[in-house]
DNA sequence: CAATGTGATGTTATAAGATTACATCCTATG
DNA sequence: CATAGGATGTAATCTTATAACATCACATTG
């Protein structure tokens, strides 16, 4: 096996197609979680018509590790880590009034996990993780 | 304020009503998570014809703390503790090949999240943690 | 009893999220 | 050139969830 077979998030970089590109754009713009059909909104003066296109790009996009998705809102969020290298992420504080979304990097927390399911006989793939409330800027609103 | 005020989870059990029991039946019979629209295939022949009926079942089941849902499935389980007695669930391993489902409650992991959504400056209301992976039966298989 | 309020129900339609199937296009590589 | 793989475009469909509106059951109270 030599390099090139590594792993696209192993790398520097991926060149993203135009679809990701114009995807990733919009996320990043945003500054916040937008489902897929909202995405499409945005983009459909680039001619694109279809929630596949988007779908598409934004599985690509979650691979690379440049893009999140959050479960409990099925929507999407550009990383936050300018050029995506290894972070770690592995949780999301989740604003429910203002939708701001915070990464979450802690290793403890990762280890906890681990440790929980290999108690509950779990040989963990992924985890989700996602902290709801409101942000210390709404909650002082 | 009277006892009355108290909200349903905090008394002893809750009348459920007749949709509520069957959609809480489904569940309980099944030992694994549901979704919506295939607990309805199970309850058409018990005259339950449109998924508005199921949800509603399940708004108030969820409230009652009788049933969770999984926000990484989008379906819905019965909670294993019997009489649904106070019991701090916070989070769930998954196996995603057979689907089992095991609820977790951990008094250190409900601080550590506690404590990280204070660090992301949340003021956190609800948590999602789901864990993902096999369980040790699929795993061994 | 009549009037009223509240919570549950039934029904239709539709919104929102995601995937399947299939045809086409580009491009690197032999 | 041939062609194989990845990316794209398009239509249709499937799954998940909610909106809107009418009605019913039952308890309270005037």
């Amino acid at each position: 096996m030599s390099d090139d077979t590594a792993h696209p998030h192993d790398q520097e970089a991926v060149d993203l197609t135009r679809n990701q590109s114009l995807v990733l754009g919009v996320l990043q713009q945003t500054h916040g979680p937008l489902s897929a059909y909202a995405i499409l909104d945005e983009l459909r003066d680039h001619g694109l018509r279809a929630p596949l296109q988007i779908y598409r790009a934004l599985d690509k996009l979650v691979e690379y590790g440049r893009v999140h998705r959050l479960e409990s809102l099925n929507a999407f969020v550009a990383c936050s880590h300018p050029g995506c290298e290894d972070h770690g992420t592995i949780a999301f504080a989740i604003c429910e009034s203002c939708r701001q979304v915070v990464e979450i990097t802690d290793h403890r927390l990762a280890g906890q996990l681990q440790l929980l399911a290999g108690e509950a006989g779990l040989r963990l793939n992924t985890s989700v993780v996602e902290l709801r409330g409101r942000c210390a800027q709404c909650a002082a609103a």
